[in-house]
Order: structure tokens, then C-alpha cells, then sequence
RNA sequence: CGGGGUGUGGCUCAGCUUGGUAGAGCGUUCGGUUCGGGACCGAAAGGUCGGAGGUUCAAAUCCUCUCACCCCGACCA
């Protein structure tokens, strides 16, 4: 490509709207334009990154037998109906209605017309199993858009569904995926980790998410210093461990506590530890008010116990409405004297072991202390609640848990039977019996994972595009007209041999040139000056490392395409 | 949805408090001088000041409504 002829509009100046390195570096290289909040356009350069991520992702879901087949963006209410989900995903979904006012919506995700058509067309267990997967656009009207092609409304998305006869079938699908992202990702040159994960409203039992390792991402992980433990914190457990009841066993006692009202104040009042008060909430749920007691010192995990309630609704109660349905003043509430025949109670696991601790006492201006648990408030559920925290103790060894930020570029899940049963997607097994398919769902946000890799790889110049997604591999840059006859030549024989090159036959300043090489950012940016050429030789920079090297006119093919062949095999060999 | 902020030429912004009919830098075009890390000189094009309504002799500026975009939050007693 002749830079002369790209659309690629860099800019000087980052646009105010850019939050985040991978939204300004894609403004400013002249990849990406918006044009609505979490819509964006992909300019030539852009779109040549994610057909590069796109034929990464289509090689390896190939060869863990995947077949691509493309599903419709726009979909039939009915059968969102049938799944339950066209009232779960609310106001996330984008709906509309056509002309004879039957209602559609944009697929958020695919796992209800997929299992439709498998439903309409597969009969028996000798039709599965069945990998299929797409690449095409995700419409979500989240909450709150941001970070560019962070979270965008419209974005893309590699959906692989699994079907297989029973759930050895399915962790087999399960496995191959999770290799193949293992793969998917290494070659892209990411650093990454694959992390134990919530499965949210898609549903299912097991799913890891596939973080990229950067500071701009959103989710934050806990893992292990001392095994490979990861995981989202929205799932991570932790182990502490709690004194022996070696104290004297006292009875409970009332407590004026007047005006202490938060933990900290509590607390410092009665000269204790916030690890030795347990803390009453109330939150809002489809089934009514439920009571969760946890440590003072830790919070309450909503994901855990969203999905233990159930439902879709879950909010921390006010102070006003607590009451006014309780009759209790927030500040000193405490589990002592609530009703389970009225309200459920859910304790997180930790409180079970707890010894003299101080609840409120559900009267203003007193708690209670010496407070034994199982003693005093028994009848409670015990269940996991709370969220592990960095420093604590890996739950499957004696290591201790390291917390780090990571964008979400992966996530694969065991659906299991949700969707076959509720859209009556059965076969016949061998027996001639009708059995539900079991299902897993796999996705890659490709979009995201451009924007990932450039978080990971950049410098106050530009982007420092890995080799096998950069969207082109040599920058040809000679310094001044005089030059353009040899960079042409090279030009023709680097790109006979395969080799995808950017020649900058801009009329430009040399500085204008190299400005705009490195905001780009390909991998090899070849000077041809006149220093180098009274030489014979060409200057080289190697814009992932910075380093220069000099290599003679006669040998720039070859140097050129031995270099991308190793960059690439290095990220390839490291994803077997 | 709550809070905060911003909308002025392609980009970054000034002007608004105290109304008087729109500016700078960058970019763009043309001419010239330049040419190894975002050159210089000269000329020029380009703006319904987000939109609607109102106040006023007069509105980018004041008031009301509205739209868009950005940020924070949707938080623990």
C-alpha cells in the first residue's frame, strides 16, 4: 500500500473524548472515528488489525473442528420469549419493531437462534456433536459506553456454540476452546491469563474468562503467588484463617453506643478490630427483602449472592425503606432478634466462625457484644458472601492471592441444558431415547482485543503493534523524493515475497514520516536516506524494542521476511 | 437512572463573569524558501457558536426547555 493513497487521517492532537491510551493511540493513528456513544467506524487500518485477529481466531477454531456460519443480527422476540430472556436482558437489549409492529431485537448474543436452528435440523445423537461459530457484530445498549472500543455498544464478536450428547462430550468442547483461546491469544502477542469466572446472565455452571493483563481494564483478579489459582473477583474465594474460640465464652451484652453508627466508628469506640463485628444488610430481591450478615471488614460479593437469591433484581435497601419495612434504624442493625419466618437470612461463611463479635442491636444507640454466632443468632444460611481480597490466603494451596487488573477479551462457558430445554432442542440417543443437547458457548470480543493489544503494547510515540496483527509489517520510509526509485523497488520485492508493506511516497518531511510511522506503529520501519544509501544500506527500527539495525539494500528481503517469520513463530510456538 | 462536566471552523482551545454581531494555534489550499524527528514566510478558504424557544434595540454571552458527548457513581450502615 502507498500511504500517498491511505485513508488513514492522523492527528496531532488526542480529541478530548479519549479517556484511555488504546482510544486515543486508535483517534490519533487514524484507525477509528465514532459516531455515536460506543459506536465506532473502523478505517482501513483498523479493519485490516481485526481481519488479521479474525483469521487467527478462524485457524484455530478450525482446527478444534469449528465450522463458521453467519446468524442473523436481527431476531424474533418469540424465541427470547421461549428462553426467558427478553424480559432478563432489559433495557441492555436494542429492540425494534417493523412495520406490522412485530417486535425484533439486535442479537446481544446468539445462544437463542443458534439452538433454534440446531433444534429444527438435528434429530439424532449421530448428528453431534457440533461445533459452530460466526464472527459478526454484538449490539448491547449498556449502561454506560466507555473507553473507546473498551465497551462499546456495537462491537465484534467471536460466538462459538458446542452441542455434544452428554457432559463428557461437553468438556471436551470445553477443552478444545480453551486451548484453542489459549493459542488465539499468544499468537495475537498478548499477555494474558485465563481466570475463574462468574457466569452471569448467560447461565451455565463453569466458565473462565480470558484477561488481558493491563491497568486500563476493568475487571479486577485475584491469583495465586504459588499455584495457578486466578480468578475475576466477582468469583475468587479465599481462605482465612479464623482463632480458635480460646477466649472465655461470655454472655451477650447490651452496649450503649451513642452516635457510633458506621464500623469505623463502632469500632473505635469499643476498642476492637472491624474483623470482630459482623454487619447486617438488607437488599431488595425478586422474592423479597433478604438479611446478609458479613465481617465488618469485608464486603458483600453481590455477584455470590445474586446468584444465590436468584431472580434479576438486587439492590442494597435504604436506610428509608429499611425503616419503614423493618421498623429498624440503620446503624444498629444486627441479626439479633430478626424473624427468618420473615425475612431470609444469608451469613457468609466466615461468620459461622466467629467468637465475641458485636452485632447492632436494632435500637438506636446499641450494639450488642460477646455475641457467639451459633449461640445467638442460628438460624441462619451459611454461604459464601463476601469478596476475597489481595493478601489473603489461595484457596487451593498455602499461597497468598496477588491482585491484578485484566480486560476481558475471552470468556468460555458450560451452559449445559438452559437453552436445549427451554427451546426443546432434543435427539434421540442411542436407546431411542429424547435426550436435551448440552451446550457450552464460547465468545472472543475481537474488537476489544484490538484495543487490548494495544494497552499492552505502546509507547508516548504510538502504538507497538505485535506482528501478527499489525496491519501492515514493513514501513518503507524514504527520507525524501530522491529516495522514492530505490524504496519503490524495494517496495516491489518485498511485497512479491509476501512481505505486507506501508510505503510512505508522502511528500512530507522526513519528520512528518517518522512521526507518523510510530503513532502507527508496524513492526519494521525501514529508513531510506541518502547516508545510509552512499552505503548501500538502508536503516532499520524495530518499533517493539526500539532497537536499529543496518542492513544492505541486497539483503532487506531476505532479513525482512526472516525476521517477521521468527516474530511470528515466537508467539506461535509459544501458544503450543 | 443519580451526580458532575463539556458542546465555538477538521483537531486543541480562548471569548461567556460584565450582551454590541467571532478569535488563536494546529490542520487544509495556493505561492515561495526549505527538507534526517510534526519547518519558515506570505496569501486564502473554512463557523446556523449543538438545537428550539424566550428576554433585549442587540445574544456565543442572560433565562427556559431540549439533544449529544465525556467523567464519576449506581457503595456496605
Amino acid at each position: 500500500m502507498r500511504q500517498s493513497m491511505l485513508f488513514a487521517p492522523t492527528l496531532r492532537e488526542t480529541p478530548a473524548e479519549a479517556e484511555i491510551i488504546s482510544h486515543k493511540l486508535m483517534l490519533r493513528a487514524g484507525m477509528i472515528r465514532k459516531s455515536a456513544a460506543g459506536v465506532y467506524t473502523y478505517l482501513p487500518l483498523a479493519q485490516r488489525v481485526l481481519t488479521k485477529i479474525s483469521r487467527i481466531v478462524r485457524e484455530e477454531m478450525d482446527r478444534e473442528n469449528g465450522q463458521e456460519l453467519a446468524l442473523p443480527i436481527v431476531q424474533p422476540a418469540e424465541i427470547w420469549r421461549e428462553s426467558g430472556r427478553w424480559d432478563v436482558y432489559g433495557d441492555e437489549m436494542f429492540r425494534l419493531t417493523d412495520r406490522h409492529n412485530r417486535e425484533f431485537c439486535l442479537g446481544p448474543t446468539h445462544e437463542e437462534i443458534i439452538t433454534t436452528i440446531v433444534k429444527n435440523e438435528v434429530r439424532s445423537y449421530r448428528d453431534l456433536p457440533l461445533r459452530l461459530y460466526q464472527i459478526q457484530n454484538k449490539y448491547r445498549d449498556e449502561i454506560r459506553p466507555r473507553f473507546g472500543l473498551m465497551r462499546g455498544r456495537e462491537f465484534i464478536m467471536k460466538d462459538l456454540y458446542s452441542f455434544d450428547v452428554d457432559e463428557a462430550g461437553l468438556e471436551e468442547s470445553y477443552q478444545a476452546m480453551y486451548r484453542a483461546y489459549n493459542r488465539i491469544f499468544s499468537r495475537c502477542g498478548l499477555r494474558f491469563r485465563p481466570v475463574e469466572a462468574d457466569s452471569g446472565a448467560i447461565g451455565g455452571n463453569s466458565s473462565q474468562e480470558f484477561m488481558v493483563l493491563a491497568e486500563a481494564g476493568e475487571a479486577l483478579i485475584l491469583y495465586c503467588d504459588s499455584c495457578n489459582y486466578a480468578a475475576n473477583v466477582e468469583k475468587a474465594v479465599s481462605v482465612i484463617s479464623q482463632a480458635a474460640a480460646d477466649n472465655e465464652i461470655k454472655p451477650m451484652e447490651r452496649v450503649a453506643t451513642p452516635e457510633q453508627k458506621t464500623i469505623d466508628e463502632v469500632c473505635s469506640f469499643l476498642k476492637i478490630a472491624p474483623e470482630q463485628t459482623v454487619k447486617t444488610l438488607f437488599y431488595g430481591t425478586d422474592f423479597g427483602y433478604v438479611a446478609v450478615l458479613v465481617r465488618g471488614s469485608d464486603q458483600v460479593n453481590e455477584i455470590k449472592l445474586g446468584n444465590i437469591v436468584g431472580g434479576n433484581k438486587l439492590y442494597l435497601a435504604s436506610p428509608e425503606e429499611i425503616q419503614e419495612v423493618f421498623g429498624l434504624p440503620v446503624g444498629y442493625v444486627g441479626p439479633i432478634g430478626l424473624d427468618p419466618a420473615k425475612v431470609r437470612i444469608l451469613a457468609d461463611t466466615l461468620v459461622e466462625g466467629m467468637h465475641q463479635v458485636v452485632v447492632g442491636a436494632n435500637e438506636v444507640g446499641f450494639h450488642y457484644q460477646y455475641v457467639e454466632p451459633q449461640r445467638d443468632f442460628p438460624k441462619v444460611e451459611y454461604v459464601d458472601l463476601r469478596t476475597a481480597c489481595a493478601g489473603e490466603r489461595c484457596p487451593h494451596c498455602q499461597g497468598h492471592l496477588l491482585e491484578a487488573r485484566g480486560i476481558e477479551v475471552g470468556q468460555i462457558f458450560k451452559l449445559g441444558t438452559k437453552y436445549s430445554k427451554a427451546l426443546g432442542a432434543n435427539f434421540l440417543d442411542e436407546k431411542g431415547q429424547s435426550m436435551p443437547i448440552i451446550m457450552g458457548c464460547y465468545g472472543i470480543g475481537i474488537s476489544r482485543t484490538m484495543a487490548a493489544a494495544i494497552e499492552q503494547n505502546y509507547d508516548e510515540n504510538g502504538i507497538k503493534w505485535p506482528m501478527a496483527i499489525a496491519p501492515y509489517q514493513v514501513h518503507l520510509v524514504p527520507v525524501s523524493a530522491d529516495q522514492l526509485p530505490v524504496a519503490e523497488e524495494l517496495y516491489r520485492d518485498l511485497t512479491a515475497q509476501g512481505v505486507e508493506v506501508l510505503l510512505d511516497d508522502r511528500n512530507e518531511r522526513p519528520g512528518v514520516k517518522f512521526k507518523d510511522a510510530d503513532l502507527i506503529g508496524i513492526p519494521i520501519r525501514i529508513t531510506i536516506g541518502p547516508k545510509g544509501l552512499a552505503q548501500g544500506e538502508v536503516e532499520v527500527r524495530f518499533r517493539q524494542t526500539g532497537e536499529d539495525a543496518r542492513w544492505s539494500i541486497g539483503e532487506v528481503v531476505q532479513n525482512a521476511v526472516k525476521f517477521i517469520q521468527s516474530a511470528l513463530k515466537a508467539t506461535e510456538t509459544q501458544a503450543l
